[in-house]
RNA sequence: UCCGGCGUAGCUCAAUGGUAGAGUAGGUGACUGUUAAUCACUUGGUUGUUGGUUCGAGCCCAACCGCCGGAGCCA
């Protein structure tokens, strides 16, 4: 079958000629006067082909007036200069073969609105929804923007171990991975007989093993999945969600900073470049700041403070917070949406935590304090990303691992990173979700990935 | 996991403790270069589940299930 893609024919303006495409029926209208209007979208983009079905088809009466929303067709006919106003092209049908007509009563999609909730419970369709797919399609440009940046500043795309027994402390729960019978559960199992003969899980982040690649390569990322077994129920947490991890060799904080703050607006002007007609959908229908947002941030520059600054510009505000601002303790997401929504209204980079609210690997600063760890805050969305310089020295690093109530010996390759040739280094982490959340204006993370994996729910 | 809200027709939602309704989808007919088409008629219900209070429960109470929002955990 030769067909075209709707999206090709609707930007070519080339009327007067013959034409093949096949899609799903959104709507179809009828018309006494002898013929229906089809609405075909093939999913290429986010408009529709109008197709004139004159009554003269074989199949008119048989097969055309059983189109129902859902049906799929193969189209042959002629590209036209549209008639109505709705649109500046249509195809005058010459044939119109059903592939596979649809039930309308048994068919969940309707033409009118139909919630997200709903939606969720019939994932397998919602994709032919004219969010869904808008989503997907931006999913998708976000994912090649992802390749695009790191390949042109030189990064390696690498891929890290799906299975894994490091757990990457702090950053959650991890799923089991185990061929031992579940069903004759014991209180402590031997793993020797576990195919890998140890405990192991899901990962929770490549980032260990992505720094083994950068102390080699230089600069790598990974784009992968990541579980965490946590039971979160909330609009921001998937249980499976993708995570892009950049780690630059002979790098410090300021300089993963600056990545992670180019990668985000090369991400912000790429959709705008290449996603327009999606942005404009979500614009008029999800949220009505989101282009002005995109734009103003596809320019901006983001504030950088440290904790410390967050701390003492928190203690000033006057604001009243349910969890009280003290130096020691972690920015909650109330703190946060303070710094990016009221007081700076724009993403708000904050470095150099307490070290006793971050993980072992980050790398201890001069005051014997903090870490050189960054957190980038978005608006609405709160962390999009989490990252640090990694401790270099070996000597730290194996106390840290000891106050971190971790055994040594575990991180024993981890470790010898910094016994062979040990180099300054950093990364971070971005969840892809989130950013396409961010992008879209989608409200519940549920909604920006087809399959949503969350507590209790793993259905198709 | 904690707090709050919700659960009624295929879908989106109404309904003082007193006969379960509308829009939409589907069906029939009319009309029409329409575009969320329009107009008329019409099919459609174990009110999430199980108990309880009451002469009487969609409505009040309890437990459970599910969904949503917020919090925590985090990306």
């Amino acid at each position: 079958m030769r067909r075209e893609f709707i999206k090709k024919i609707l930007k070519d303006p080339a009327v007067e000629r013959v034409a093949t495409v096949a899609g799903w029926v959104r709507t179809r209208r009828d018309s006494k006067g002898g013929f229906s209007f089809i609405e075909l979208n093939d999913g290429s983009c986010f408009a529709n082909l109008q197709i004139i079905a004159d009554a003269t088809l074989s199949n008119y009466e048989s097969e055309i007036k059983k189109l129902f929303p859902g049906s799929s067709v193969v189209i042959s006919g002629e590209i036209v200069a549209s008639q109505g106003g709705g649109q500046s092209v249509e195809m005058q049908a010459t044939e119109i073969k059903v592939l596979g007509f649809c039930e309308p009563t048994d068919y969940p999609l309707q033409k009118q609105r139909v919630s997200f909730e709903r939606l969720r419970e019939v994932a397998h369709l919602r994709a032919r929804t004219n969010t869904f797919g808008a989503v997907t399609r931006v999913r998708h440009a976000l994912a090649m923007a992802t390749h695009n940046f790191f390949d042109d500043q030189g990064f390696y795309y690498v891929h890290t171990p799906i299975i894994t027994a490091s757990d990457c402390e702090g950053a959650g729960e991890m799923f089991q991975v185990t061929t031992l019978d579940i069903a004759k559960l014991e209180k402590s199992p031997d793993y020797e007989r576990d195919f890998f003969k140890q405990k192991t899980g899901l990962t929770v982040s490549g980032q260990l093993a992505a720094e083994c690649l950068a102390c080699s390569l230089g600069n790598v990322y990974t784009f992968g999945p990541t579980f965490r077994a946590e039971n979160s129920n909330t609009r921001r947490h998937l249980a499976e969600f993708w995570m892009v991890e950049p780690e630059m060799a002979f790098a410090d904080l300021a300089d993963d900073a600056d990545m992670a703050e180019n990668y985000l607006r090369y991400l912000f002007n790429y959709v705008l470049e290449n996603c327009m007609e999606d942005l404009q959908f979500f614009n008029k229908r999800i949220d009505t700041s989101l282009l002005e947002t995109l734009q103003k941030l596809s320019v901006s520059e983001f504030k950088r403070i440290t904790y410390t600054e967050a701390i003492a510009i928190l203690g000033q505000a006057n604001v009243s917070f349910e969890y009280p601002v003290k130096w020691g303790v972690d920015l909650q997401s109330e703190h946060e949406r303070y710094l990016t929504e009221e007081k700076f209204n724009c993403p708000v980079t904050v470095t150099d935590y307490p070290k006793e609210i971050k993980s072992f690997y980050m790398r201890l600063n001069d005051d014997d304090k903090t870490v050189a760890a960054m957190d980038v805050l978005l608006p609405n969305v709160g962390e999009i990303i989490g990252g640090s310089q990694r401790e270099e020295r070996l000597d730290i690093l194996s106390v840290r691992i000891e106050e971190a109530g971790l055994n040594c010996d575990d991180y024993w390759w981890y470790r010898d990173l910094r016994k062979f040739g040990s180099v300054p280094h950093a990364g971070f982490g971005l969840g892809f979700e989130r950013i396409v959340q961010f992008c879209t204006g989608m409200q519940n993370i549920r909604d920006v990935i087809a399959f949503p994996r969350t507590p209790g729910n793993a259905e198709f």
